[in-house]
DNA sequence: TTTACTGCAAACAATTTGCATAAAA
DNA sequence: TTTTATGCAAATTGTTTGCAGTAAA
């Protein structure tokens, strides 16, 4: 049940901590990969479960299919999510959450969590591709 | 690029439409199998596709990674499903809508997309639980 | 007759799992 | 020493693609 505490489930830790938004195992594989670490992919796979568990990490569906992974600071909250670089903003919105709760129970669903993602370009991505187009 | 008029569309159509909620290609291949049609896989996912490309199905991720598809009356809206038996039920927030967008517009996102999707149990399912575990 | 669509099987990609070994505790 | 984690490779699972044959148009 205790979870060691092995180099491995750190160097994922900070890898996740490092990067700018949403990641995804394979990238986060490739990233330690490429630090000479021999780290091997499903341990990758393994760490983020662990960090998910225990609520260190957050995890949600890119629209492709593969799951993304972000340190989470803590909580409950959305993001606002470049779809170019991946870089993520937490939000929080305490009026849409009751929103959430009341439309639930509205139509007699109950045990509700929602799932809010704003999917967008970031102004720099945005400069990017206005520079790139002219 | 004129999409053609076959048995196979029409029956993932009317799968789609007959389902309660979200369901998975495989589900739907799985029913129209039942129904001694001899459709293959291949066929509902490229139904599905079409669909979706022509704005006739929705479609989402489901948190286990499965791409889930239902039969869309067309337009923005959002949905409340069971995480039980898959019912949707298609709700409308627009206080939300103007929310997201100014939540994007705030952090300088453009282009901005949202995907409000709250999952629950529904009162069917809750009711079925109960006397389950009586 | 032309061209898109179908079924099947093989190809793929993301993720999980079995197992012998290595390393926390 | 005991127990859990690792790495690898094989196994799964959801989805896509190549191709020869079939059927809309």
């Amino acid at each position: 049940m205790a979870q060691r505490n092995t180099w491995q489930r750190e160097r994922v830790r900070d890898a996740l901590s490092d990067a700018e938004g949403f990641v995804s195992a394979q990238a986060l594989h490739a990233a330690l990969r490429d630090e000479n670490t021999g780290i091997g992919l499903a341990t990758v796979y393994r760490a983020l479960a662990g960090l998910t568990a225990t609520g260190e990490a957050d995890t949600l569906q890119s629209p492709d299919g593969e799951a993304l992974y972000r340190a989470c600071s803590q909580g409950h909250h959305h993001h606002l999510i470049c779809r170019r670089c991946g870089k993520a903003v937490e939000i929080e919105a305490p009026p849409v959450e009751r929103w959430a709760q009341e439309t639930a129970a509205k139509h007699g669903f109950r045990e509700a969590e929602h799932m809010i993602d704003i999917f967008g370009i970031c102004a720099e991505c945005a400069a990017e591709k206005d520079a790139a187009s002219a």
